[in-house]
DNA sequence: CGTACCGACCTTTTT
DNA sequence: GGTCGGTACG
């Protein structure tokens, strides 16, 4: 059997070509879970495999982390299977990872030196305020983070200040004062030595541009290059292929523009759209079986997606059996769709055939996680959560973080700011003012400062020997850190600085916490030792870190459900998967008064996305209440539910004990008109048809709470200042005992019931 | 200077 | 309902 033969075998006709098509430009638009990176990863070992290019001349750019090393150990377990031998490394990477690659290398021709700090977008952040004080400018009038997405989007395009400035050929305009910040925030960044996500991307694309010769390097050395999930590029990422794939034109791009869910991180849907204009000799393959999903999730999405404009006409398809109906569940509010979730999932795991790691949990916003965490964990079952709050962002381990990078960049003010006085040291408020003042003076660094105005004897006798004490510290643990190995400077800085000495000390909770986080940090720079070996420098560990993500440290051995964003379940599949709070207003979620078209067909897509990565079995959960900002909200279902054709979908209720309130009356719960199509939505809402009980069925029934409080779910109370109302739910029992109340001015209120004078009635 | 409390703002989504 | 930044007080 030939080399292709091996490579082809068992995959369908578009695959095969696919992974016979390797010169030239190729666009492969890949419905979700046509088999993707199967045709990919076979296409690149074959590329290999058949001599055209070795390991380290491909180019491979996903879009996680996650998904690069995914590709990357598939592809060496073709070529393993294949008895290829692999000697050199194989370059897949994410644009940024990439990008910082090159930097590496190279930065000291951009004025950098070396190694460079990466700052991420808390640091930006804080930058831009330290910026706008500096400049003056009133945070209310100009809000910092628009300043921020406004510097973002810049860069983004690849405009720096001086494309933005001078009118030049950038047609694109920005208002005086954002440029005026946008320059300021340039010049500290590159007096902090510091590059932020953004940069990577642009200073990548400034050095070759202004050093062709590098750029030519680079695009000899790649002799094939791919692009997964081409769809979510933005422009300058755009650019920065183009550029590298000049010479040998052998690109290979991938993506669905259904699957476009980040526009508004710059991503420019006509990228993959207008592919066929930039490389018109482009060969075109569609790979349009679904391999994944049951026909009946299939022809859901499919018709949901139908619904938009902005797309190439293609047909997914799949030969897979029928499989269930879409389940369409309604409750009642937020703690009994979670409550649903939870008991569903219990019920389906004790009749065996499937275990937690099968099931997935998506919502639109991380907010939303809380509540279904609080049920899950009621009931015992065991979940993982991703995104959210990330690990590395708690407060201690940046801290400990900051540390590590000020020793290693003395120019690094943001961290140097973080932990000038963490621990608490009695550097106070007043004292950092005055040398962020020095500092904006006299355009030098934090550090730099603090050693000019003790020199100057500007502080008083306390103050100068906190801060001297303070800069030896970091002046110490510079040293340190060249001479010992990363995992024994780790333990160094939380001895030296104390940091851990005085948590202990705290004895709370919170404290004990915050320890066991640096533990996992310490566990976590084993690893990195372990993986790295000689290569395993602070420099290149900050690096990686400030680009890791959860997604990509997730522990996926560990038995659980797994709970995260649509957008971030991107490329994943489960057999068994809910997307909680399917109502207007939260999915599709609206951004204000400027909601256009656009905005809903990109909501649409992340339906699409979310609900194609369910291979069995697939449930769509809306309320009728839900508490948003401490707000109780009344919000119709969402209009992606109504889009899904009925024969799809069985739809039950978890509150139809409650009277259906007005607005529902018309719709499918209620009347022989079958849809969801018109909602005569009412804020005007009768309390009473929630005050009551329900009793339907076995996840809403009436809970009684404390033993002897006697109060009910739906049990009507009057309150001597705001009247009668229906008990909404209950926490806590005996003394503690919260009630929440429901008034009839629709506003809910929280007491304790003990103090609180409710009365039955 | 440190802490404790208050209110604004928050909720998209990530490298 | 939670977090973060600002303010007032000890």
């Amino acid at each position: 059997m030939s080399l292709t033969e091996i490579l082809t075998r068992d995959l369908n006709p578009p695959q095969k070509k696919a992974v016979e098509t390797m010169d030239g430009p190729v666009l492969i638009l890949a419905g979700a879970g046509s088999g993707k990176t199967r045709a990919l990863t076979h296409r690149m070992a074959h590329i290999i495999a058949s001599g055209l290019a070795s390991t380290d001349e491909i180019l491979c750019v996903t879009f996680t982390n996650k998904a690069a090393k995914e590709m990357e150990h598939r592809i060496f377990k073709i070529l393993a299977d294949l008895n290829v031998p692999v000697t050199r490394e194989l370059w897949v990477n994410t644009f940024h990872s990439f990008c910082v690659r090159v930097l590496r290398q190279h930065i000291d021709l951009l004025d950098y030196k070396k190694p460079f700090t990466i700052y991420d977008s808390g640091d930006q952040l804080a930058l831009i305020k330290r910026v706008m004080v500096a400049l003056n400018i009133n945070d209310k009038m100009f809000p910092s983070k628009n300043l921020q997405s406004r510097i973002s989007n810049a860069k983004m395009l690849g405009l720096t200040p001086d494309n933005l400035r001078g009118g030049g050929s950038s047609q694109i305009k920005m208002d005086p004062k954002t440029l005026d910040v946008y320059s300021r925030y340039e010049e500290e960044m590159k007096r902090a030595n510091a590059v932020d996500f953004d940069d990577l991307l642009l200073k990548t694309y400034e050095l070759f541009r202004m050093y062709p010769a590098i750029l030519e390097q680079y695009q000899n050395k790649f002799r094939y290059i791919m692009v997964d999930e081409y769809q979510d590029t933005n422009h300058i990422q755009y650019l920065l292929v183009q550029m590298l794939a000049k010479a040998h034109r052998n690109l290979c791009v991938v993506g669905d523009e259904d699957q476009s869910i980040y526009s508004w991180r710059g991503a420019d849907i006509s990228n993959i759209l207008d592919f066929e204009k930039d490389f018109p000799e482009a060969v075109v393959i569609k790979l349009e079986e679904n391999y994944r999903s049951s026909s009946n999730i299939v022809s859901a999405a499919t018709k949901l997606i139908a619904n938009n404009t902005q797309r190439k006409e293609k047909t997914l398809f799949t030969n897979n059996p029928e499989g269930d109906l879409i389940q369409i569940r309604e409750e009642r509010n937020e703690y009994d769709e979670a409550r649903f979730v939870a008991k569903t999932i219990q019920s389906m795991i004790s009749s065996g055939e499937s275990n937690l790691n099968d099931y997935a949990i998506f919502y639109r916003t991380n907010a939303q996680s809380r509540v279904l965490e609080e049920q899950l964990r009621t009931i015992a079952l065991p979940y993982r959560l991703i995104g959210g709050i990330r690990f590395y962002e708690r407060a201690e381990v940046k801290d400990i973080l900051s540390y590590l990078r000020l020793s290693q960049n003395f120019s690094d003010d943001m961290a140097l700011k973080r932990i000038i006085n963490v621990p608490a040291r009695g550097i106070g408020k007043t004292t950092l003012e005055q040398i962020e003042q020095k500092a904006n003076d006299s355009r030098i660094s934090l550090f730099e400062a603090t050693q000019l105005l003790i020199n100057e004897r500007h502080f008083n006798a306390g103050t100068t020997s906190k801060l001297r004490r303070f800069l030896d510290l970091i002046e110490d643990l510079a040293i340190q850190q060249k001479q010992f190995r990363l995992s024994e400077f780790y333990s160094i800085v939380l001895e030296k600085t104390e940091y851990v000495n005085i948590l202990k000390k705290e004895d709370t909770p919170e404290a004990e916490a915050r320890i066991s986080n640096l533990e996992e940090l310490d566990n976590a720079i084993a690893q990195f030792e372990k993986e790295r070996g000689d290569e395993a420098s602070l420099s290149n560990y900050l690096e990686e870190l400030t680009l890791a993500s959860d997604l990509d440290n997730a522990d996926n051995n560990a038995s659980a459900i797994t709970m995260m964003t649509m957008h971030i379940s991107k490329g994943l599949e489960y057999p068994y998967v809910f997307i909680i709070g399917c109502e207007e207003n939260l999915f599709p979620s609206v951004r204000g008064e400027d909601e256009s078209v656009d905005d809903i067909e990109e909501e649409r897509r992340l339906a699409y996305v979310g609900m194609t990565r369910a291979r069995q079995k697939l449930w769509m959960t809306h309320t009728k209440m839900r508490r948003v900002w401490g707000q109780e909200q009344m919000n119709p279902p969402s209009r992606f539910l109504r889009e899904i054709p009925k024969e799809f979908t069985s739809f039950s209720s978890g509150a139809l004990g409650v009277q259906a309130p007005r607005f529902m009356s018309n719709s499918r719960f209620g009347s022989q008109n079958n849809s969801y199509s018109d909602n005569n939505y009412s804020n005007n809402t009768n309390y009473d048809d929630y005050a009551q009980p329900s009793y339907d069925d076995d996840f809403s029934q009436t809970h009684q709470v404390g033993k002897s409080s006697g109060y009910s779910k739906g049990q009507r109370v009057r309150h001597p200042t705001f009247g009668v109302g229906a008990i909404f739910s209950t926490e806590g029992a005996g003394d503690t005992l919260k009630i929440s109340v429901l008034f009839q001015d629709n506003t809910i209120k929280k007491f304790v019931a003990k103090y609180a004078r409710l009365e039955k009635v």
